[in-house]
RNA sequence: GGGCGAAUAGCUCAGCGGAAGAGCGUCGCCCUUACAAGGCGGUGGUCGCAGGUUCGAACCCUGCUUCGCCCACCA
């Protein structure tokens, strides 16, 4: 080797990617001025959870959106990027309890609220920066110093704005109503926070005995005597706050005991029989059909129930409490017990004394919090709520006009759907870290809701005011993000310029958590919809299509994937973080699913993996798919290497100059004006796929662009005039020759770098800073200029030109492959062609032929003349024969096999084409370009067809020349 | 129960009105001086089923079947 290669064969991440990452930022390529006159674009990140590491669905939504912002900064945009991280109060409750109970055997309850929150700020500075530094990882370029917390000073203003002028306006009020309580954390949850699964349970009959029965009157013993009505519940320890039964007004059955009392077993309570007949959720209440028809009421603990004690008037009795446990109106027997613990207690008692009928399996719907997985009970409480439809009706009206679209386009009726169906959205957290409601409780029952902390009761004047200890969910604050997170409720210069943002990329998990609030809160208090296009990303699976989690040991984590990591290192992780699992199950199935571990694949491909694979849905990732990319990257990497290699004596000022004249264009050879002209058209495929937001495809087309037309055919092509020698060196037009190749190489190298930044910014900066470039540009890649469209470079004849060759080269390649002629080994081939435009542009390209599929080429006009005995032969387009002449190596009978089914297959073309131009219908309706196209097809299919024969024929003629060939099988 | 999707090569997925595609896999041949994380070639599909619209359907419409996902308080 003459050249002293300075890079290695196999490109490195770990060494380029840190040196880039520092630039940039020191740089501070990332930020954008809000006082830049060039047209803003604005994206806000979605903010991680402050528990939270970077996880692969976080890499992927990301890196989306690095890919927009980095193209549009390119494209000359004031791009502007918004970073932040999320309180999470709920999941930095569960993170900091755990670990309290662990180390100190103690609750939050224990420590007290000023302690726990000392502790929680103390822990969110330890770990807060942690995902940002896993951002700057993968490239994402970020405007750092705008970045935010959601609980910073400037949110917290916000929040307080945004509750006091809802409140204002009547959108938040207080009231008692059914809420989802956890028991484990001790807070209210959202709706949209319960995760309802069907769950194995029971569904039990129990007798209630009617008072006054027919026989053993006031008895609660000795039921089976007594008339009884049963009821059917899959939780029998409600039953100890029951205030009813109900049955349905119409069913005959029971009319007789409308208004009788029942005795309630085991609580000494008589309850009475109501007739019922209402519609709950759209269906008639209760069923007769369903169980004995009579349904026992518990109103204080089922949403059901309540629904029916407040349209009949029942009282209503709660018997769970906050920990989930029985307390006081039950009998004392209970009081005290878990849940489960009381509804085995309630039904053993039942059985007892003889009221417990059939039990069954029975599979129950239960809610559990998605957070802590307890299981939600339903309570009765008073909460701070936000009135969601009228909020709704101007987001509804928004997406209808058009202000805000989705992508993909069919998630908007999801959007919608939810939309049009919302119910009132419950805001109050009895948790510590948040947001405290800026409301003020005094005794005289007012509640003064300010801005600042008011120094009595704006109602009674009072000074005994205390602040509601409660704070409000997570998703209040994270609704106001897109504006507060630029200075409102200040009239900014920020929010002048960036907001509403361009693009909202997120996934479709939180559509109704996040983006709806934001699409509510951005309309109500900006009077503006927050960003113009929501893009919802797919969602990651595992190969097996099973979404990627730590307890299930099937998730590649996006760092290990940029660094690498051991199998032994993946199994030690589990045994640091515990996840509430069979450890050593967890391990085998980590072991079995990475059984190499990760290999260190560097952020570009992650990120290149994540365009490409990135289709509607969801995507199945695996190592081996980034791999795919990684080998992509080092492709590329390699293709650099070599034009570095051979760009020596290369000037671009020269070249630039030579391209700015007619005459220097046309010096350009047809290799040349083609690879410029593929080049136009993956410039274009780039930015119009970008713009439709199709990541897959605009990586697809640079893929292909640089794998099978930069690297496959324009370096292999461009090599022999690349190669230095003395004889080239002495000749003048060799040289100039040489020039010219160098600088269309180094062209479309730099060109490539340039469309590819946006989705593997380090090693395309990285190449890009070696390429020999004109001077005065920019200091780095991501400021320079997005490469536009140029049609005069869009040559559709050296398009053609060289389609024609290729198909030839690969036939020749297909015939010395099928008669074992070693690559290595050059053969002769005789190119028959009659028509004089193929032949022209062979004659004049032979070389490309020859050097593509290492063939000695003639040219002939005669297709009639006999081919030598012995000879393979294909056939190309209509007429393009190519004979090579392989003596004693070939296989008369599989070389006739070969062309007969070449032939059968072009009379199942001709048969097709002949049938629809044979169809009236067809001439008279196509339109003329569609039938001239049909009729050109058919043309060269007989024309093929024909050549193919005669092939056939010559060979069944000339048969005995076959010899003992190691032929194709 | 309601809503929204999806069924195309062995696998994962593009294509969404005018010649069935890609990657992986598989089978061969090559360590050819950028790259074996590579090169070259081959194999492989009545585009879920049944109707309809159209000159023409993988693509549009209807029904069916089978899978996903989201929403939903039947005791």
């Amino acid at each position: 080797m003459t050249t002293s290669s300075a890079l290695p064969k196999q490109y490195d991440p770990s060494e380029v990617e840190p040196r880039w990452r520092r630039f940039w930022l020191e740089n501070g390529f990332f930020h954008a001025d809000e006082a830049s006159p060039t047209v803003p674009y604005a994206i806000t990140l979605p903010p991680p959870n402050v528990t939270g590491s970077l996880h692969i669905g976080h890499a992927l939504g990301f890196t989306l959106q690095d890919i927009l912002i980095r193209w549009k900064r390119m494209q000359g945009f004031n791009a502007m990027w918004m970073p932040g991280i999320d309180h999470a109060s709920i999941a930095v409750h569960v993170l900091l309890e755990k670990d309290l109970q662990r180390r100190e055997h103690k609750t939050r309850f224990d420590i007290g609220r000023d302690e726990f929150m000392r502790r929680a700020w103390a822990w969110k500075e330890r770990s807060g920066s942690r995902i940002s530094e896993q951002e700057k990882l993968l490239g994402f370029s970020l405007d750092w110093p705008r970045e935010r917390f959601t609980m910073d000073d400037r949110a917290n203003r916000a929040v307080i704005e945004a509750f006091v002028r809802l409140h204002e306006d009547g959108l938040i009020f207080r009231a008692k109503r059914m809420i989802n309580w956890d028991p484990a954390s001790e807070t209210v949850v959202s709706d949209l926070e319960v995760d309802i699964a069907e769950e194995n349970g029971s569904l039990w009959e129990i007798r209630y005995p009617i008072v006054g029965g027919a026989s053993a009157a006031g008895a609660i013993v000795g039921g089976a005597s007594s008339e009884a009505i049963t009821v059917a519940t899959t939780r029998p320890e409600t039953l100890l706050g029951d205030t009813a039964v109900a049955v349905h007004a119409r069913d005959e059955r029971y009319r007789h005991l409308h208004g009788k009392l029942v005795e309630l077993p085991l609580t000494g309570r008589q309850i009475p029989i109501v007739a019922v007949d209402v519609m709950i959720d759209g269906k008639s209440w209760p069923d007769p059909a369903f169980g004995s028809g009579a349904v026992k009421v518990t109103p204080a603990h089922d949403p059901t129930d309540y629904e029916v004690s407040q349209l009949v008037g029942l009282p209503i009795l709660q018997v769970i409490d906050a920990q989930g446990r029985m307390c006081d109106p039950a009998p004392a027997k209970y009081v005290g017990m878990a849940v489960e613990d009381a509804r085995k207690a309630v039904v053993a008692d039942l059985e007892a004394a003889g009221l417990l009928g059939a039990v069954k399996d029975y599979k129950v719907p239960r809610g559990r919090s998605q957070r802590t997985g307890a299981v939600i009970e339903p309570m009765l409480m008073e909460q701070w709520w936000v009135k969601a439809a009228p909020l709704a009706e101007k987001a509804v009206a928004a997406v209808e006009q058009g202000k805000t679209k989705f992508v993909p386009e069919h998630e908007t009726k999801t959007f919608m759907h939810w939309m049009t169906h919302i119910k009132d959205w419950c805001i109050s957290r009895q948790l510590w870290w948040g947001h405290r409601i800026p409301a003020w409780h005094c005794a005289c029952g007012a509640i003064t809701v300010a801005r600042e902390t008011p120094a009595a009761c704006s109602t009674c004047g009072s000074a005994a005011i205390m602040q509601d200890e409660d704070i409000l969910d997570t998703w209040f604050s994270s609704g106001l993000w897109p504006f507060s997170t630029l200075g409102w409720p200040d009239k900014t210069r920020d929010l002048a310029t960036f907001y509403p943002n361009n693009v909202l990329v997120t996934g479709p998990d939180i559509l109704f958590f996040w983006v709806a609030r934001m699409m509510m809160m951005g309309l109500h208090l900006m009077g503006k919809v927050p960003f113009r296009t929501v893009y919802l990303t797919s969602i990651i699976t595992d190969e097996n299509g099973a979404k990627m989690s730590k307890t299930k040991g099937n998730g590649i984590d996006p760092l290990d994937v940029v660094h690498g990591a051991t199998v032994d290192q993946l199994v030690e992780r589990i045994d640091i973080e515990k996840p509430p699992v069979d450890l050593d199950a967890l391990k085998r199935t980590v072991r079995k699913n990475f059984p190499k571990g990760v290999p260190a694949m560097g952020a570009d491909a992650l990120r290149f993996a994540f365009a490409a694979l990135n289709t509607t849905g969801r995507i199945r990732l695996s190592v081996d798919r980034v791999e795919k990319y990684r080998n992509f990257i080092n492709k590329l990497w390699n293709a650099s290497r070599f034009a570095l290699m051979n760009l020596d004596g290369y000037d671009p000022e020269r070249f630039e100059a030579q391209l700015s004249t007619p005459a220097g264009r046309a010096s350009l050879g047809m290799p040349e004006r083609w690879i410029l002209s593929r080049l136009q058209g993956v410039v274009g495929q780039v930015d119009a796929a970008l713009e439709a937001f199709r990541f897959n495809d605009a990586a697809g087309a640079i893929f292909h662009f640089v794998w099978d037309e930069l690297c496959d055919w324009y370096i292999e092509l461009a090599k022999p005039h690349l190669y230095m020698s003395a004889e080239v060196e002495q000749d003048a037009a060799r040289n100039a020759r040489r020039h010219v190749v160098q600088g269309v190489l180094a062209t479309a190298l730099e060109t490539t770098m340039r469309l590819m930044h946006p989705f593997s910014p380090f090693v395309t900066e990285e190449i890009w800073q070696k390429l020999p470039k004109p001077p005065q540009l920019p200091g780095s890649l991501m400021i320079t200029v997005f490469p536009r469209g140029d049609a005069s470079w869009v040559d559709p004849a050296a398009e053609a030109e060289m389609q024609l060759l290729q198909e030839v080269a690969v036939a020749c390649r297909m015939l010395k492959q099928t008669y074992g002629v070693s690559p290595a080994q050059s053969i002769d081939v005789e190119l028959r062609v009659a028509s004089p435009a193929p032949r022209a542009i062979l004659e004049h390209h032979l070389g490309v032929i020859e050097r593509a599929a290492k063939v000695a080429a003639t040219l002939s006009a005669d297709t009639a003349a006999a081919t030598p005995a012995g000879s393979a032969k294909a056939v190309v387009g209509g007429d393009v024969e190519i004979v090579m002449p392989l003596g004693g190596l070939i296989d008369v009978a599989a070389e006739k096999s070969r062309i007969a089914k070449d032939i059968a297959k072009a009379d199942k073309e001709i048969a097709m084409l002949d049938k629809k131009l044979g169809n009236a219908d067809f001439l008279a309706r196509a339109p003329e370009d569609v039938v001239a196209e049909q009729r050109g097809r058919l043309a060269e299919e007989q024309s093929r067809r024909q050549r193919l024969a005669d092939a056939l024929a010559t060979l069944s003629a000339g048969g005995a020349a076959g010899g003992a060939a190691k032929g194709a099988s």
